[in-house]
DNA sequence: TCTATATTTCCAGTATCATCGAAATATAGA
DNA sequence: TCTATATTTCGATGATACTGGAAATATAGA
């Protein structure tokens, strides 16, 4: 990844709404969301949710395919792999120093 | 990790100069570096950087300590990880999907 | 106290972003 | 073709952010 792209992406999630979009779509999965249960689950206006999406898709942080009607949403998860190693980078210099990108394991303060 | 803080540190990272400064600081590891040395390694005005690393401590992603004259930085590497686990978080629905956070993997593309 | 070093605060100018109603576009079915 | 649904584009407004020189502050040593 490359240092723009990483400044895009995270512009793109800097921000309440589009952060709550990308959420949801990272947690349902491949299968995505249509732009309009996006709007509902997170009562956004559609023209507002709209700008959101575009500003995400151009971000390279999801994907876009109609179906129907409906456009369906749906997180690209190796741009957010690729976001998480660029952060991660030669930690410590290269040294293990600590988990450079643990899986979740509820919170370690 | 709670959604504002988390928007407010990506929103300290989504800026070339921010950026730049925290990787070089997590590639720094827990010694840190003093602020002339950042501005030195990536050729800013002391004034911009102050305005940089002011908001990315205040974003809880760096910390500072003084040592004599100089002011130390650090990354803040809970918070980073904390913020890794918060965007993967619940990826897939919890199903394991992908390597949620692999720990750095040569862009597996 | 005087001087040098290290860093921050102040300031103004410019640029970029978020919001959301209304209108436009795309698809579908009768 | 006519109507309904799904979503995007347009446009104006208000708010927030980046920049860097000059001045202020903090520390250190003689």
């Amino acid at each position: 990844m490359k240092n723009e792209e990483a400044i895009a992406a995270l512009g793109a999630l800097a921000q309440e709404h589009r952060l709550a979009v990308f959420r949801l779509l990272v947690q349902a999965g491949p299968d995505g969301k249509a732009a309009g249960d996006i709007a509902a689950a997170l009562d956004l206006p559609a023209s507002s949710l709209s700008f959101h999406l575009a500003h995400l898709t151009r971000a390279g942080l999801i994907t876009q395919r109609r179906e129907s009607r409906s456009l369906i949403y749906s997180a690209d998860f190796a741009a957010m792999n690729g976001l998480v190693g660029f952060l991660t980078e030669n930690c410590c210099g290269g040294a293990s120093c600590a988990p450079a990108a643990a899986p979740r394991k509820r919170k370690a303060s």
